[in-house]
This record gives structure tokens, sequence and C-alpha cells, in this order.
DNA sequence: ACTTAAACGAGACGGTACGTCGGGTCTTGCG
DNA sequence: CGCAAGACCCGACGTACCGTCTCGTTTAAGT
């Protein structure tokens, strides 16, 4: 998610360069306005961030801050987007595998307190602003799924799953799969607060392929 | 979770009568400020939430909030906890039906607005104040751990699952379950804010029930 | 001003006994807060002045106190007034020496801190409030005036200063002279915050004795 | 008496511009400020004298108040002393006309509310603070000291008081002459709380010229 | 000794103002 | 025009006292 700029949006390919009159914008002060976020949002949390702190931080007037973005919300959302683009989802031969690995980077990623604080600040404010909700699944949880997309691609080919005919079968499948597998990390590390350490991640993928909770799988 | 006393801790159980000097504290202050709490918590959400508003509908004065609770979080924990006492398993002949109905009973707890803001609003508090987070575990999301230890038992007595004899690896196996089980119910409605309708329960006790992901149970 | 029992202002004159039924108020609290007043007053000054600090240091309940007084205003009028009780005229030989006597008594008096704050902080109350004031004329003020009423008898009986017949007259000299001698020396320790020490006390009664301003009495 | 800048006081000659950064503050605010003050002072006297009422009358917000003066002393003083600057002393062919003169001005202004209510709140204030009592002074009293000065001026030219050569000796003479006059309008005034009318004034004259207490000055 | 009723301590109560802090806007002068 | 600085309006914060109100407990006078 891009900085937004304010009183005229601009297009997403600017073929007319548009020679901009009078000074441009620092890009040094975007970056330093956004990791200046990160750090105060990890040390103090949503409730504790205060925008003048931020402006101070990145050694910028509060004026600069709200000339990009519109309110507190925006800022935080821009600022911790990016730090879910580093998930990837690699062949390791097979599903079991495929799955640890990923759901290990997605503990990794929110072992981080900033983190933490970050997702749960803006999940705690998207109850309330549905627009901001919108925008967290479209920037930060839905490109995701590709995860599972994939995962489940390299299961197909491998012949450990087979292939559903059904496109809308197979995109509900994904999402049952995305909020189970998203849902217990977070739960476990957001809500509980504990690490899931690789005996938590091995247990779970047990119960999510079938040697959990009706091991056997008896009656089936 | 009752009103914390502030000044003195009274134990549990209280032997002594504590022969209390001065003018006691109204409980029907006690209920009033509780009730105003989560009605405007459910209307403004936990930013828009302020103590003057809350002492000023439940027609009280600030001083006889701040007496009782010594912050918002507190009086938030408090005045939420009580909404999850309501959670019940009964043995509706099947493990599937007993899942699919307690995991009904929380997805509507969730589908209140005030149960969505005050839950993220505590986690994310929780994720900053480790005190917090563990007043929460312990007054807020353990106590449900119950469902799932009870419905285990109800599937054991029947026979459709059999009866491990380690208890600790129960203990284990129920955590994983519960997180399982809430995380997914939790990022369905919570963090992407849809509805966790029959069809999408259904669909979750597919996976959990190894109809899912790998249905056939080729070769688990 | 004797503590003012507040439901029922009993008559000046008690000829019925009105056999009190319950306990008796205690005497030992009437003094106790008075003594705390005063003392707080000189510490705090007015503004700081709180009846819950009074009645921490009295030893005693709040409500002991607005069982008595049911305000700061005549609590403290009451500490104060009776600090006046003791200023004393005695016949020196002459007026000069009457004059400077009674002019030093004031002055040791203003020089107490509490004296200063409370007479101030009264005065200061008593410019929004009537009938304070008029309470401070009665009970403070004026019955002060009878030390220049028998300042001036006695100087009439030695010669010094013929007697006027008329009684108005005489009660009017008497206001003047009170306002001007009261006056310079509220001016001077109260407002200025200097000491009135003998030498200034000389020269003020030099002016007052026409051997100030017009010295020599060239033209009168 | 100029508002105080709060964070850095400058000096009294500002030879370096001190470059101003930022918005500048409003001068506009400022007069509105003291107005308001000086309005409310006289409606509600100090104790009814609020900040927050100030600052709505004002059309201001309150944070701007305390960017200013720090309390509502400084406030009070500054918006007060102003009122003094007005006193003035004119020759009118007589000592005894030129002191009923400028007694009279004194008078005036003294029977306003606002200026009684004020001048009491600072003297209280100034009884617990010697910097406050000090800054009233410097600032309110002691600059009136010029109206005895001149009218000793004028009366020494007249020839109806001999110049006395000592010049600390006549710096003395005006200071005990304006602590009486001072004094007794003063605690006519504002202790008494009756008015000082040409009535009043004569006889203080009287007794001030020695007509008063020992009339036909017979031993003097 | 027993009754009775007011005084007492403790402290909770509804209020009001306090002085501070953060949000988001506006107004300067400089580059 | 971007930018730093900082004043501005607004509104919530948590605290301190106010003066009132219950409580349960003395404490003396009258029986």
């Amino acid at each position: 998610m891009a900085p937004t700029p304010q009183p005229a949006t601009q297009p997403a390919t600017p073929p007319a360069p548009h020679r901009a009159k009078g000074r441009p914008r620092s890009a040094a002060a975007d970056r330093a306005i956004l990791d200046a976020t990160r750090e105060a949002l990890a040390e103090l949390g949503w409730g504790g961030l205060t925008m003048g702190d931020v402006a101070v931080r990145a050694g910028v007037a509060k004026t600069t801050l709200y000339r990009r973005w519109p309110s507190k919300n925006e800022l935080v959302v821009d600022a911790v987007a990016s730090l879910f683009d580093e998930l990837e989802i690699a062949d390791r031969g097979s599903l079991r595998a495929d799955i640890a690995d990923v759901v290990a980077q997605f503990a990794d990623l929110l072992a981080r307190p900033e983190s933490q604080a970050a997702l749960l600040a803006l999940f705690a404010e998207g109850s309330r602003d549905p627009q901001l909700r919108r925008r967290i699944r479209e920037h930060i949880v839905d490109p995701q799924k590709r995860l599972v997309h994939e995962g489940l691609a390299h299961a197909v080919a491998r012949g450990e799953v087979p292939a559903d005919g059904d496109a809308t079968a197979i995109a509900e499948q994904i999402d049952i799969i995305f909020d189970t597998i998203a849902g217990a990390v977070e739960h476990r590390m957001l809500v509980i607060g504990e690490p899931a350490d690789p005996v938590w991640i091995n247990r779970f993928i047990d119960l999510l392929l079938n040697q959990g909770l009706v091991s056997g799988c008896p009656g089936c």
C-alpha cells in the first residue's frame, strides 16, 4: 500500500509526468515516517502511539504526516502491510512439509511485538470501521491466500490431493483452509500469547490432516 | 468477574465478615455501570467509549467509576467476561452435532457488535500488557475449554473417539482443538468480518473431521 | 462567636435548659477543629484549606465539621475572630503612648502568618458575599472600635482633647480615626508586607497628631 | 503588565528580532482573554471565576489560556494591573483639594466590584506567596506613590509645605503618607464595605491636616 | 441496668473544576 | 509549492474537593 497523496489521487500509471510545480515531496520523509510508525507501534501500542510522537521520531513536522495520510488508521495500515509481503511458500516435497513451513513463517512474523500490536490494533479498529476492515482484508489478509492456492497446486501436482474440478468449490475450500490455519495461529499467538513452536505446529497439522481428532479415521 | 474492590482485595471466601466501615458501595451502581459499559461499547466501540459517557449513561458520577475500576481495560474486561458464561455444550447425539452446536453458539456471541469491539480491544491491549493478557486468558478464554473437555467426554462415551490413556496428552489435545476451533471462528468473524453461517460451519467441521482437506483419507 | 448549632438555633438566653436528649456534642472537637483551622489556614491559605484536611488534622470526621458550621466561611470567621479578643488599651499616661501601644498590639497580631492569611481570605470572600462582610464587621472589626472609644475617653479625662458634646459627631469621629489607624496598619502589613516597627509607628503617630504632614502647623 | 511569554522570557528590549518560528500568538486572543477575565471577575469574583469560563467568554480554547499564563494569579494580576494606570493628580490650587481629588479617584476605582474582588484576591494570595506580593507592590501599589510625590511637590511650590532638605526623609515621609491615605480608603471600602463619599473624604482630610483629632492644635 | 436518641468515624455518593494531553487544522517564514 | 515550527480549537482524561448521604458504633441523660 503506497503512501496516499491526499488532495489529488494520482492515477495508478502516471503516463503524463505531470511536471510537478513547487518543491517535490521528500521520499526520505515517507520512509522515515513509516519506520517511526512501526517503531512507535512496537513500543507503545496503538493507544500509546501519537501522531506528534511519530513526527518527532521521523524528524518531520506533523503537517507532513497529515499531508500524506488522512489519519492514524491509514498510516498504520501502510506501515504494517508491507510486513506481510515476505511470506512465501516453497515446494518442500510434501503437503505436510509445505504447511509446516508456511505456518512457521507466519508464526515468526507474529512473534515480533510490533506485528502483534499493529495487527490487533488494526483488527480492533476494523471492527468499528467497515471501510478499514475492507482495506485490511484487501491489502493484508486476502493476499496471503495465494499461499494456500499454491500449496494446494503443489499437492495436486504431487498427487497427494485429487484435483477437484469445480473452481468455486476450490475457492471456498481455500477460504476454509485459510481461515482455519490463520485463525489457529492467530489465536495461539495473538490471543493466548503462547508461541507456535514446532511441536505445536506438528500437532496442529496432525489435527488438520486427520491423524488428529479421530485418529485412525475409524468410521469416516 | 466481579467488580474489583480497589483498596483492599478481599479473599474469595470472606469468612471474617470484614466489618465494613463507612457507607457501603452501591450494588445498583455496579450493575448500572456494567450495563452502560456494554451499551456504550456496542454503540461507539472501544475508541469512542468515554468514561464520562459511561458515567452519564449509568446515572453515576465519574468518581464512582474510578473508585471501582482503575481504567477502561479492567472495566471492559468485567463488562464483557460475563457474556461468555452463557456458552454451553449439550449432548446432541454425535460429535459433529455437538461441535456444530457450540460453534454456532460462539458465532452468535461474536455476531454482536459489542462483543466484537470489546474482545478485539481487549486482545489489542493484551498484546502490550502481559498482565491483562493473563487476565483475559484466565477469565474469558480458558474457561471455555470446558466445552471441548465435555464434548470429548461425550464422544468417548459414545465410542466415537477412543479414550487416550495419557492425561497430559489429552490436555494438549484439548488445547490444540480449542485453538483451532476458536481461532477459525475468530478469524472468520473478527478479522474477516464474515458471518459464520451454518454452511461455513459445516464445511469447517468437514475439514476438522477428515472429510475435508484430504477427503477420502487416502494415505493417512 | 460561638459554634453555631446547626439544625436548631438556640435562643440567645436559654432559660429552658432544653434538656438535651442523646449524646451531647464534644467540646473537645470544637476546640480541635478551630485550632486545626487556624493551623491549616496559616500553612495553606484560604485556597489551600480543605474541609477534609481540617477534619483529618482535628482527628474528626467531616460530618462533625458540617454539623457545626455550614461552610468554610463561617468556620474561618469563628476560627479567626477569637484572635482579636486579646487587644486591650491601657492608660499609659498620654494619648500618644496609648495609641502607640494599641497600634503595636495590632501590629503584633497581624505579624502572625495565620492572621494575615485568615484576614485577607475573609476580606476577599467578604467582597463577594455581603452577608459574610456584615458578619466580619460585626464580629471582628467593629468590636475593636472600643479601643478608640476608651482611648479617647482617657484623653478627654486627661484634658488632652476637648469633650465634644454631640454624641453622633463623636461616633463619626471615632469611625474616621479607626478607619485611619486600622487602615494604615493593614496596608503596611497585609498589602505591602512590611513590618510596622516602632520607628514606623512613631512616624505614623507624628502624622496623625499634626507633627506630620504640615509640621509646625503653620496655617491651621 | 504585558502578557507573560511562558517558555522563553524575552528581554525587555529585544534587540535581536528573535525570528519567531511557527505561527505567532494571536494578539486578539490576549485582549479577549484579559477582557473576559475582568468581566468574569466582576460578575463572579475570584472564587467563582473559572478558567474554562474565561476561555468560553473569550472565545478561546482553555489551552490557549494556559499557554500564556501559568495560573489564575498571573492572569488576574495582568487583567487588573492596568486599571490603576488611570489615576492622576492634578494641581487644583491647594493641598486639600489635591488630596481630595486623588482620594476620590481612588475611591471611584475601588467602588467597582471587579476591583474589589480582584485586589482582595490578589492581596490574599500575596500573603502566602512572597513573589506575588512583590509583583503586586512593584506593578500595582508602588507606582501610585508618584501621586503623593507630585502632590507634595505642588504643595511645596505653593509654599503650603516647607521643603525638607533630606531626600531619604522625604521618601519615608511619602511612604507614611501613602500608607495612611491608601490604607484608610482600602479599609473603608474593601474591609468595611462602606463608600468613601465626599463627606467621609472631608472628615478624613480634616484628620490628616490637623483639624481633626486634636482640633485647634492646642499643645502640639 | 436499660433505653433512647443524638453525636460520632468512616467512607461512598453526585457534582464541578482543575490542569494536561492528543487529535487534527491553520498560519507563519524559509527554501 | 513543500516543509518545520508551533499556535489554535476541541474534547477526554484522571484527580481533588465539595457538601450530602448512609452505615454501624459510641456515649451520656433519663428511666
